[in-house]
DNA sequence: TTTGATCGGTTCATTATTTGAACCATTGGT
DNA sequence: ACCAATGGTTCAAATAATGAACCGATCAAA
């Protein structure tokens, strides 16, 4: 591994539970010697990727990212468009509807709408990581990754969130194969109790899989009706997405009960 | 100077203008070996950082840098960012130093420093409301703002606090055509009969102006030799917090008595 | 269709940087 | 006063970065 990516992926420890960090526990949680982690902490410095408080000697994520981010925004509007997806998709569905992206072997929430229908709702977290195994955005996205990533994510350990996570990967497999069929990805109560919630994945320009589109309601309201809903609008928001970016569908894929000939009329 | 500097100092070649840069390009940009450039490149794709174009070979800004920025804006509350510039400045110039925040159509004060050095200063009172047209900052915000928004402020009805403040649009506008020119407005008794003030405005990552970060000192204190350090020193704060946020100052914001070449040095 | 000048990407011996155990000086808790 | 942390520093040994030269592909002009 270079150093560049090893210093890269001391950022990956900020997290919005951790939002400082300081020399030691970096090395630590980086497994990285202390006189490494000082250099590597420094040069990200110099960089203005991280910054060091005020008051404590604790390292914390930099300007620099903000200025990144507006360009990169300038260049790709991703989250211009994908918050219009959302919220065309929320006020279809009167239900919360939020947006992840793939980095590496790691899926975190980019934005989400929600509905100002209901008094209860399902509510995101900004920059969120979600669960391959426990979300519906996770079996989304890695029903269509590659093998390798399938086999890498589901031989580390995985965690039970609730009573009704899935967490055997022989189980898991099923689940994706059915995922592949339809195109969409289903979670009932698999990271909060009572959170029923449907995914669609989105892809780039080389069909590789980036991320996904999801609705999430509360399982108490989830009718018949309701998933038929949300499983067309959903869809055709996130195919419309994925379109939009620039990016295509691998073949074969389709809409739960429609087949690819039905899809393209 | 490190590896990891050198490739972070590569993401620095992309701007608004130049959002895609091919491998050559971006070896000659940034004065390095092709092969070096291309390894760089490549592991800052790894991280996330950077991606290629569906269509070219071409790089550009990718996703990891939108999750960054979303931590980095839940970590580091503006408030404090604010305080520590406002603390160096008043520090630097040893006058009362504030920081002013354009909510709507409204300029209210976000936080202030005063200096112990001298038993008289300039106070402030928490979340005051500034006028445009009498105060420092108003001007400075008001100069760079849309001209819808100049018209609208500079039609309604103008305050006459003190028997300086200037009151006619006409005389206002001439002014404000100063402070664009030289990026520093200033405020002789406009607002308090006693207080003469500098200020400077800032920049989010659209270079649109979000507020000003401003020096107060009495009048009686203000000889040709503390405006020019507060001249200089509010420069250095008010640009600085502006990148510190994430900011661009707009095309051609150089500071009072030197060229955009000579602000570079 | 040949030529030549690009392009992105690759190779490998030489070189310079990164690495980590041990070591400070400080800090905070007992 | 003590101990166990902390952030930061040192330097010989180990390792990774470097760059000239080299691919094959693409494209424009001849």
């Amino acid at each position: 591994m270079g150093t560049v990516v090893k210093a890269l992926s001391l950022l990956d420890h900020f997290s919005r539970t951790r939002p400082e960090i300081g020399l030691s526990d970096m090395a630590r949680l980086a497994g990285l010697n202390k006189a490494t982690t000082y250099r590597l902490l420094s040069e990200l410095q110099q960089g203005g990727f991280v910054e060091q408080t005020g008051s404590g000697r604790e390292y914390r994520l930099g300007p620099a990212v903000l200025r990144l981010a507006a360009l990169r925004e300038a260049a790709v509007p991703l989250r211009d468009m994908a918050a219009r997806a959302l919220q065309s998709l929320s006020d279809a569905t009167d239900e919360t509807a939020h947006l992840s992206l793939l980095q590496g072997d790691r899926l975190s929430m980019l934005s989400y709408a929600y509905s100002p229908r209901h008094g209860t709702r399902v509510t995101m977290e900004d920059a969120q990581v979600l669960a391959f195994h426990a979300t519906s955005s996770g079996l989304a996205v890695l029903a269509f990754s590659p093998p390798e990533m399938i086999d890498r994510i589901l031989s580390a350990p995985l965690d039970k969130r609730t009573e009704d996570t899935l967490t055997d990967p022989a189980a898991i497999r099923a689940v994706l194969a059915g995922v592949r069929r339809t195109g969409i990805a289903e979670s009932v109560g698999g990271f909060e109790k009572d959170v029923h919630s449907h995914a669609v994945p989105l892809f780039d320009a080389h069909s590789r899989v980036i991320g996904a589109m999801a609705v999430a309601a509360p399982v108490a309201r989830m009718t018949p009706a309701l998933t038929a809903l949300i499983r067309r609008e959903l869809w055709q928001n996130a195919t419309g997405l994925t379109r939009a970016l620039g990016g295509f569908p691998p073949d074969g894929f389709a809409p739960d009960g429609f087949t690819a000939q039905e899809a393209a009329e």
